[in-house]
DNA sequence: AACTTATATGCAACTTAGTCGCAATGGCAA
DNA sequence: TTGCCATTGCGACTAAGTTGCATATAAGTT
């Protein structure tokens, strides 16, 4: 979806901070912290910050903290668990695992804590 | 296993904040972070967090961040998941849960986010 | 195109979990 | 009992994220 319909649908202020991100997160595949990307944007950190959450409670991104105590946002286009690796600390989209179920729950977000595949070679 | 053969097979010194903590650890079920328990021991946060980081590099507690941006201690016994509410923020161990394989990763926490039983009623 | 207004922004000050340097203390082995 | 080194308390510090406030701007209205 373009960028501006996608603002345009939550009744948002299309303003060049927010197509900035948008763009961004669009481009990228993985999970960003707000270090990840300081440098290649051109905004405040409490103007990134107030649109991350604002696109999270519209459900456009969707957030979780890693082990480096820094939140990490990714376009919340389908469910899928995270694997963070505890030696080179990567996060990784676990996008072709069958989600899993607890009788009684509502599970939304998954993440896994390990060694990933290059490191335990 | 008793406190003092805990603390003597890493060759660390046996002292009262260790004893109070290794105690409280033992006693509790549950994770728990400093801000839980800091109005009953008797020490210092820097020896709370002091300690604790030892103990997990000697495998006696280990140790995760939750919603609330504060990290979470409990015993290391045998591995489990853990269920973090999104709603009552509450910690539940899965300790009933069969463990999750990754082909080429190894696993070493599993942490789950959603409503819990009880908030699902 | 100019006017209006609610929303969004930049900046600086603040919050808060956790860390660190340092001088004083206290386990424990000799 | 002595002495050494790990451990402790304390205060200062760090760093991610938040907030208040004055200013700027998107976008609808005339
Ligand atoms: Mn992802
Ligand atoms: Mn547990
Ligand atoms: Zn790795
Ligand atoms: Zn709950």
């Amino acid at each position: 979806m373009q960028t501006k319909n996608i603002i345009e649908e939550k009744n948002l202020k299309l303003t060049s901070a927010r197509k900035e991100l948008l763009e961004l997160f669009g481009f990228e595949k993985k999970p960003i912290s707000f270090e990840d990307i300081k440098h290649k944007i051109n905004m405040d950190k409490a103007t990134f910050y107030r649109n991350v959450s604002k696109f999270e409670s519209e459900s456009i991104l969707n957030s979780f903290e890693s082990n480096d105590k820094k939140r990490y946002y990714e376009i919340q286009d389908f469910p899928h668990a995270h694997f963070i690796c505890n030696n080179c600390n990567n996060i990784e989209c676990l996008e072709n695992m069958e989600p899993i179920k607890l009788e009684g729950y509502k599970i939304f977000d998954m993440i896994f804590k390990g060694i990933c595949k290059s490191c335990n070679k």
